[in-house]
DNA sequence: TGTACATCAGTGAACGCGCGTTCACTGATGTAC
DNA sequence: TGTACATCAGTGAACGCGCGTTCACTGATGTAC
């Protein structure tokens, strides 16, 4: 990564580790992730990894860490600019929800595949908290509720918006959509999303002119 | 199986490594299947497999075909009682649906778990399409089209009914909502699928008397 | 500035494991006569 | 009904493979004096 001759030491194979992690991943997918393999990659010998991570479930579960703090850093980047409390500000949250899944859609499945994960991961926990807090706070702009779980309709609110985004984004990147998108697959899903929330969400919608 | 006794030949090795895959499935998970334990399961040597499924793929293949049909079974009997075209006709689809993917959670992950199965597997593919043809025909029995897939807005009600039924299953049957959940999680379940299909379709729904 | 030494991080061989696959075999079944 | 024989379905040993883990080692770095 620096000099490029590396030299005994390496200098940071730990964050080699978690790039090459990330590349066999995208590469190969989540099933053929191993510590063997990782190594290799990051052209180290494989009992090199173990002066960093404790286990192949510590490394992954590093992995996830980062790749819910880039989620949460998507949906939040996506919907700046829109006003809290809009239909738009929910499309664009979702926007970077499913831009995310679709630009990382190994990554995003590895998010949630808790077998191959360390649930007492510290900073995984915490970082998927705070993503999935994202879409509860989204909606308690919406209702003006100040914990929108308390009470089951807001809090059905919040599961739609997660459920019907999650969803999506799963269908999406399995290609369970692809017959159905045109020449333009980005502008397919843009659009979409966009006629998914609003559908689903009309309440802070500006109300058209007439029908 | 038959007599409990099992002579040299075993009678009906297929089903009974069907079942034994289903078995390994529900108590180790996806990851976990293997040939070998699938046989180890049935009570037969390693290589007996091979004289009635090409692979592993091959196997699973089958389990996933069966699985897709029972979902779609599931689904039919649970909206067998509600008029096509109503609210509460989507909402028993959704219900079967998630359902069957609580009753079946590693099965359900399986379903969809595409780099485990064979994609030119015939039964299973077909199995998938009839399933998911489902939501399209309810949704078309709500909106009066012959094809909601064939212009936007009806397509994205076809969408937005799988993507939340399915994003909502996913994520239940990982544990996310297992803190909203009271006492009764089957009563939460049911009631909460109940209010996101009809806040997502309020269009055919008996309006109530009044707010 | 130079030397001794502790510590750290990576090496490479070795371990045992379970996997899928192959293969000669053998027990059971069914068919021809 | 009885015998010969082909076919089928399961066995068990063997193969090579890649895995995670361990361990004595060694090269590089940093620190004490």
């Amino acid at each position: 990564m620096n000099t490029e001759a590396r030299s005994y030491h390496h200098g940071d194979l730990r964050a080699a580790l978690l790039q090459a992690a990330q590349a066999e991943l995208a590469e190969k997918g989540v099933e053929a992730l191993t510590l063997r393999g990782i190594a290799r990659r990051a052209g180290v010998s494989h009992a090199a990894p173990a002066n960093h991570f404790s286990s192949l479930a510590a490394l992954l579960s590093e992995l996830a860490a980062i790749a819910f703090e880039r989620l949460a850093t998507a949906i939040r980047s996506e919907c700046a600019d829109e006003t809290p409390g809009t239909t738009a500000h929910l499309i664009a949250c979702a926007q970077g929800y499913v831009a995310f899944a679709r630009a990382n859609p190994a990554l995003f499945r590895l998010m949630f595949r808790h077998e191959r994960l360390d649930p007492m991961h510290a900073r995984a926990v915490n970082a998927a908290r705070d993503a999935f807090a994202l879409p509860v706070t989204a909606v308690a702009a919406l209702t003006g509720d100040t914990d929108p779980m308390d009470s089951p309709a807001p809090q059905a609110a919040v599961i739609a918006l997660w459920s019907l985004t999650h969803g999506f984004a799963e269908l999406l990147i399995q290609g369970q959509f692809d017959h159905l998108t045109g020449d333009d697959r980005d502008a397919w899903v843009h659009a979409t999303i966009h006629r998914l929330i609003a559908r689903s969400f009309p309440e802070a919608e500006e109300r058209k002119p007439d029908a």
